[in-house]
RNA sequence: CGGGGCGUAGCGUAGUCCGGUUAGCGCGCCUGCUUUGGGAGCAGGAGGUCGCAGGUUCGAAUCCUGCCGCCCCGACCA
């Protein structure tokens, strides 16, 4: 491609809207414009990225034995009514105003409605059906460019088997496929098992990518690769430890007092003396959870300890239930269930609120003054805890999901009765699983991997060009004639070039936009070294430089891009 | 949906508090000449409903009201 007929918008300057460095180099490398919030072009460049990749999920999962379906993004409602799925997606789904269709934000739906009365046979399966194509969904906030976007590139497969055993074979190939995958596209990325949530089934992974810019937060042990989305995972911690003179119960006056510091501060005693108090509606009637210290409760653990959602009580419940406003909360002539982390097990002369405003009450003993307490597991582990696989140091961050796989059950082909006959004519659900990838994340997750202070930097396998060939002076006819052979040439020999042939720029101008667009190797046509008859190789990843003889480019080039 | 910020030429911005020339600057773009190995120089030029709609005023980018859009934090995230 000649960059002097192409249309590769770079810009030089960042645009003040882009924050993240995948987001300023699409933006920059002239691979992507914003059309409205979350909802992007993609320009010549970056939609051969896109096509890269998608080719790369098109193999691995032709691999595994996946058939590709391309499905309507327009779908009659009635189907996803069948599901309760218009209401469990409620406002992110997509209405069309003017006929009773949505806009798909997936196609569970779609695909098991093609399996019904079709998959009829225990015979036929299993199968793997999958598409890669857009989905819409009516984020509440876009962000990160492209990686929340309202409408998005998907590929998502789904599975269709006899039984939950070989729902297992099914879900260990689209594993092994998921590796295959985020390997060649070059991302360094880690396995995070995650509860299933809502959507019923038995096991699920999710595919993640540290990253500031990410929406989930894990923690992540680097010695034995133990990951856990933070809402589930553990730590060993140790308890608060119970001294052998157990006090009795004193209140205090602790005007203004309203956290965990400022009463370590106000009574010179250490965190975990004391025990802080939240007050959650369940059911409609309020839990105390008392929490060591700082520690901060994890409302999914406390969801699914108490079974059902649960909401922190607001600031004009608190008075009504405890008597005082948060901050001066207590377990002490508490009425109504407490729970505590396991951390506070068995622990004495705590402090906590009197349920009294401005008043403390220390010498608490959990054994003796909060006898029908009940411990579990509440909080929500940190950064530097120990592992409780490995015994090594934890580390918490941020990071995007770039995949999901998980074994949905039965839910879709029991809503829409899908059912197959078994080997003695038995009508059963045909039990499946859903695998999805987000397309544009994995562009955007290399690039947040794989950028300097100088632009992208790209693998071959990604590139959408192997090799960016300058012509450094095309005023010069040496130099146009060298290099539009070499254009030729190269690309006879099967690689893809860019070829940056304007007349109009300047060497330097070229040398930093080859930069910024970031190709594996550059080959530098110059009219002295022409004269020798050679031409200057970069590599883009470590600056290295070289000088090759016309004759030899050929087998360097295969060295280089093999 | 809550909190914060922003909206002036393709991009980046000054001016807005305190209303008053023809709305300024850098990059980019067009023309010409020069230059040609790390984002060139000189000269000339094009490009603006100052987000939109009302209002106040002799006069509004600037003040008031409403709306729209975008970014960040939070809520949300099958």
């Amino acid at each position: 491609m000649k960059l002097s007929k192409s249309f590769v918008p770079t810009l030089k300057e960042v645009p003040t809207d882009a924050v993240i460095p995948s987001h300023i180099l699409m933006l920059r490398a002239g691979m992507v414009r914003m059309l409205s919030a979350g909802i992007y072009s993609f320009l010549p460049l970056g939609y051969k990225v896109i096509k890269r990749i998608s080719d790369i999920i098109r193999e691995e999962m032709d691999a595994i034995g996946g058939q590709e379906f391309h499905l309507p993004a327009l779908n009659p409602i009635e189907i996803w009514e069948q599901t309760n799925r218009v209401e469990a997606f409620g406002d992110t789904m997509f209405h069309i105003k003017n006929r009773d269709y949505v806009l798909a934000p997936t196609h569970e739906e779609i695909m098991t409605y093609h399996a019904k009365g079709v998959l009829k046979s225990y015979k036929e399966l299993p199968q793997i059906w999958y598409q890669i194509q857009t989905k819409f969904r009516n984020e509440p906030r876009p962000r990160s460019g492209v990686i929340r976007g309202r409408q998005f590139l998907m590929k998502d497969a789904y599975s269709f088997d006899t039984s939950f055993e070989n729902l297992d074979k099914s879900y260990e190939l689209h594993d092994k496929a998921y590796r295959a995958i985020f390997d060649r596209c070059g991302i360094n990325y880690f396995v995070v098992g995650a509860s299933s949530g809502a959507m019923g089934g038995s096991k699920s992974e999710e595919f993640m990518v540290k990253s500031d810019a990410g929406e989930d937060t894990v923690a992540f042990c680097e010695s034995c690769k133990y990951a856990a989305n933070v809402e589930v995972a553990t730590s060993v911690v140790n308890s608060v430890a119970r001294i052998d003179d157990s006090k009795e119960l004193f209140e205090v006056s602790t005007p203004n007092i309203k956290s965990i510091d400022e009463l370590c501060g106000f009574l010179n005693i250490n965190e975990n003396q004391t025990a802080k108090s939240r007050i959650y509606i369940h059911d409609e009637k309020p839990v105390l959870v008392l929490m060591s210290g700082n520690d901060e409760v994890n409302e999914t653990k406390l969801e699914s300890v108490l079974g059902g959602n649960v909401r922190p009580g607001h600031p004009e419940e608190l008075k009504d239930i405890t008597g005082a406003d948060a901050g001066s909360i207590g377990p002490i002539g508490f009425k109504h269930r407490i729970i505590a982390d396991l951390r506070l097990k068995d622990g004495n002369n705590l402090y906590s609120g009197a349920n009294k405003n401005d008043f403390h009450i220390g010498g608490i003993d959990m054994k003796r003054d909060v006898p029908n307490v009940e411990y579990f597991d509440l909080r929500t582990i940190q950064s530097g805890e120990t592992c409780t696989k490995c015994g090594e140091k934890l580390e918490v961050f941020k990071a995007i999901e770039l995949g999901h796989i998980f074994k949905l059950g039965t839910k879709y082909s029991e809503g829409l009765g899908a059912n197959f006959l078994d080997e003695n004519g038995k009508e059963n659900p045909i039990v499946m699983g859903s695998y999805g990838i987000g397309v544009e994340r994995v562009l955007a997750c290399y690039l947040e991997q794989n950028h300097d202070d100088n632009g992208i930097v790209w693998d071959k396998s990604l590139a959408p060009f192997q090799i960016h060939l300058m012509g450094l002076n095309m005023k010069k006819d040496s130099v146009v004639e060298a290099s539009e052979k070499l254009y030729k040439d190269l690309q006879a020999e099967g690689y893809e070039v860019l070829f940056d042939d304007r007349s109009t720029v300047q060497a330097g101008f070229k040398f930093n936009e080859a930069d910024l667009l970031g190709m594996p190797v550059h080959i530098i046509v110059g009219d002295k070294k022409l004269a020798e008859n050679k031409v200057e190789i970069k590599i883009r990843k470590t600056g290295e430089r070289m000088d090759v003889s016309l004759d030899e480019l050929s087998s360097k080039l295969k060295e280089l891009l093999a």
